[in-house]
DNA sequence: TACAATTGTGATGGGTTCTTAATCAAAAAG
DNA sequence: CTTTTTGATTAAGAACCCATCACAATTGTA
């Protein structure tokens, strides 16, 4: 059963794949259009409404990566998963100049898109109601802008690094829910992330010192014992 | 908690290989089974819970691609990493129509073999997360949230740690159903865990402690004689 | 390239939690 | 009723976890 009436959009040349991809989908109960071609591609992304882009990078006419440019241009929403060959081309799209949400490597297993493209529907879902406005974010003397990705904490402006930000934010609009270290390493580091989970501590450390009054007696950033961290709830910062 | 602890089934006839593999994936950690033909292994994926199959295709009596289909007949969800030593057989694996989620040809190293089972392990978790929904449990004045990982009792926050919150989760998930001690070893501290189911006894005794009017009486975790123990099921506890 | 900023890793100390062992109490078995 | 088995309780040491700092590696930028 679909629950986001738009079809989803298949940029692939080789037909065959394409029609694999097609098939598998249209099981899934998702509605389903199929290009061949980078400019056809184009003309069709901005004369219609897709609710996620299936995007091969080699193709004829403007290839997979100007596609993903000129998407993000328009809409800053709309989920991207990229097909590639090449494992080189990943660190290109996970430097994310490209704006893809995802990428998969060819060849690929069918339960592994289907997968991939059932999460990217429900993140996207999820985002868009929830923080379907970017709202700043207040918290006592503590503002978060999302937008701006700037912080204000008594009306001073504070530097935070991109990471300490990504941090912070995602805390932020999760109040009260905790989450493990692993979790913060999937979700701001990416999935395919390896490092230890313990870099998170000194992540943690060095946002504590910037936003609380005390480092020792958090009062946003609470440790949870055993399994990680979590934001305070609204009650237990406004005082 | 660890709910995929699960041993990882090796499926490889060749001694030497099987025994690589088995020593580098146990230094990181993870639990291991190897079998050395087709029909033992269907025998045991029957009869056993696994947390991913690395499956060699050439096997004596039934081969890899059997086996894949075979697997994918009772469980749609159990990761299979498939090994090849010849790149032709890489276009039937995916092509799909065995259900592989992911493959490596001979010789790969011993890196990518690791991350490779990391990364299939870490994603059919983060998709089995996803799929169930962590809703708030009551049972009477006891309110359990999983996501915030937080206990109130008649409104009063408690502070529970992270063992003790994980085994009331799990009982309050499963009303009625009794544990047993190795049980709960098994799924609170994970498959591989050695130690005394003695040691249950002292973390119940904190949670009643703690959760319990009278840990004597108590109304919530039940004691089963002779086999465990288990949650008051709800129409005992609403009173 | 070199420099600065940011991020990741390693090491340490202190505190919390967990595990174990010992003992006592209660239930079942003989 | 006595013995045996099983569960509850307590306390202490072991193991683990987190905060912190220093430094290395990486990244961004001039």
């Amino acid at each position: 059963m679909n629950t986001t009436e738009h079809p989803i959009l298949i940029v692939e040349d080789d037909e065959d794949i394409s029609e694999l991809i097609r098939i598998q989908l249209s099981d899934s109960g998702y509605a389903l259009e199929q290009c061949y071609d980078g400019n056809d591609a184009i003309k069709r992304i901005d004369s219609n409404t897709y609710s996620l882009i299936l995007l091969d990078i080699m193709l004829p006419g403007t290839d997979g990566f100007e596609i993903c440019k000129h998407i993000r241009q328009v809409d800053s929403q709309l989920p991207i998963l990229m097909l590639t060959a090449k494992s080189e081309e990943i660190d290109k799209i996970m430097g994310l100049e490209f704006g893809a949400d995802d990428y998969l490597t060819k060849p690929f297993s069918i339960r592994e898109l289907t997968a991939r493209v059932k999460a990217l529907l429900r993140r996207v879902q999820a985002i868009q109601q929830s923080d379907q406005v970017q709202e700043e974010l207040h918290f006592g003397e503590l503002h978060i802008n999302p937008e701006m990705r700037k912080v204000e904490l008594e009306g001073e402006l504070l530097q935070l690094t991109s990471k300490e930000f990504d941090l912070l934010l995602l805390f932020a609009q999760h109040p009260g829910r905790a989450y493990s270290r692993q979790e913060l390493l999937d979700i701001i580091w990416g999935y395919q992330y390896d490092g230890y989970s313990h870099t998170v501590n000194s992540h943690i450390n060095r946002l504590r010192n910037k936003i609380e009054k005390d480092a020792a007696e958090p009062t946003f950033i609470k440790t949870v014992w055993g399994v990680g961290y979590r934001f305070a709830e609204p009650n237990e910062v406004l005082s």
